[in-house]
DNA sequence: CTTATAAGTTGTACTATACAACTATTGAAA
DNA sequence: TTTCAATAGTTGTATAGTACAACTTATAAG
């Protein structure tokens, strides 16, 4: 888009004006009203993968996408939700059953074109969860690697640009920010927290960047050496009470191995 | 918030059900619906100041927040706007007359409480204009300077919050890319880029890391020399044309002078 | 005791920038 | 026409934060 430019030595420009208002109180009630929605892309790591979960839609002709994936989510309904991220944690609970360590607003998305029965809008949460084995999840939904997410795997409505969003929203964060201590039970390893950073980005890291880096942030506090699966025993850190919210690095992380 | 933890050994859990769900279909008819809104952050910069577009709310006992300044915006109209950017755009030129060089979303907020009217929500975009002298604006808006609006000055509805999640926004983009090249008229120097990154961001800038690493992202061709104000001509330059959204940076702009 | 393996450290190289001092080009004053 | 003021633009050294590679350390298994 470029800035509309009038000819040189003009004064003064009219804005344009779509005929008389009506008075606010009065379109209040005047203008159909879109329906609102919240839809999640709910992120684990799951057996050295990163998975999204994804709910199934139901299989009847009257419905649109029948039987095709979709992110989970809902209605928002305004007697049960205050706000727009009570709603996403109602249906965050709803899918899952548990609360995440994460909840982010990724955007809004709202057209006509979304769903062909009209005019809708949805707000957008991405949410982090430590994976759990033998969880129930909702029937119908399941864990998908996002690797295997790409443009010809066909998701419901415009959630493959929802997905596409909140996956790039996920990536960016954690070039630079302590984000996916968020997806672990403390207390984790240094080796543990950096193979989470390697799934979420795909790539390998060096370890010896990697651990100068994060403990510079003075985020994380040592519990006390732990015993993993490997021969020598590694100290363990948990994120410090004082610190809720991800820190930022001073710059993204760069290299590979 | 923290994970939901079970005691070790506990194998499955039970996702909370809030009842039996009625068919999606019918469930789209059932819900009460919240009023869809947009409102913008316009930001321009006028006279070395950092501006930012407000309009008076209309004086009458029975709207709320009579006669206080707020962010413009209004209601979704579902026949005129095909999408929630159309919806955008149009309330820009309706508020300002032009067209943005940039408009990119913020977030949206929805809750029982923004409106003692009922249930809202709006989706929050910010513009860049650049400025334009004697340009017509709606009656009762003007611009402020976004210095002068501090927590003690007080704007309608959540509009404090909405403002500082878009100036945040801003400022957190001109750290690390090029945008503020789309807040002015092609040619320009080196020295007056400069200068609108100094004003977004409240500091001065080193001529010199600046130069160099804006001209190292190549987003930028040269039009020949124009004479400013100073002494010395200066090289002019534009946006590349097959560059049509802000580069990212490397790093984050950190010193000042 | 030896060896394999992963945890963790150390040292050199490199890159983008910070900071400061320098040169270049013009208009206007003398 | 020379000099000066002012801004444009360059150059050189210092520094910070990694990247990369080689090294040491702690444990379990044999």
């Amino acid at each position: 888009m470029a800035a509309k430019k009038k000819k040189p030595g003009s004064t003064a420009r009219k804005p344009a004006r779509a005929g008389k208002k009506p008075a606010n109180t009065a379109a209040w009630k005047e203008f159909p009203r879109p329906v609102t929605t919240v839809d999640l892309a709910i992120f684990t790591v799951k057996e050295d993968d990163l998975c999204v979960l994804l709910v199934q839609r139901p299989n009847s002709p009257r419905e649109p996408w029948p039987d095709i994936q979709a992110l989970p989510g809902g209605i928002v309904d305004i007697n049960k939700d205050d706000d727009l991220i009570a709603c996403a944690k109602r249906k965050l609970r709803e899918k899952t059953g548990i609360d995440a360590s994460y909840l982010e607003q990724v955007g809004s998305w709202g057209g006509k074109s979304r769903d062909p029965r009209g005019w809708t809008t949805t707000h957008v949460y991405f949410a982090l969860i430590s994976y759990v084995e033998n969880a129930v999840l909702e029937k119908g939904s399941q864990w998908l690697e996002v690797g295997k997410i790409t443009s010809n795997y066909q998701l419901a409505f415009d959630h493959n640009d929802l997905f596409k969003a909140a996956i790039e929203r996920l990536r960016s964060k954690v070039e630079y920010t302590s984000l996916p201590a968020y997806l672990l039970e403390p207390p984790f390893t240094m080796p543990q927290l950096q193979q989470v950073y390697e799934v979420v980005l795909g790539r390998r890291l060096d370890k010896s960047s990697f651990r100068t880096r994060t403990l510079s942030m003075d985020f994380l506090e040592e519990t006390g050496r732990i015993k993993t699966t490997a021969p020598r025993p590694a100290m363990g850190y948990r994120i410090k009470k004082t610190q809720s919210q991800p820190v930022n690095f001073p710059r993204p992380l760069k290299g590979g191995v």
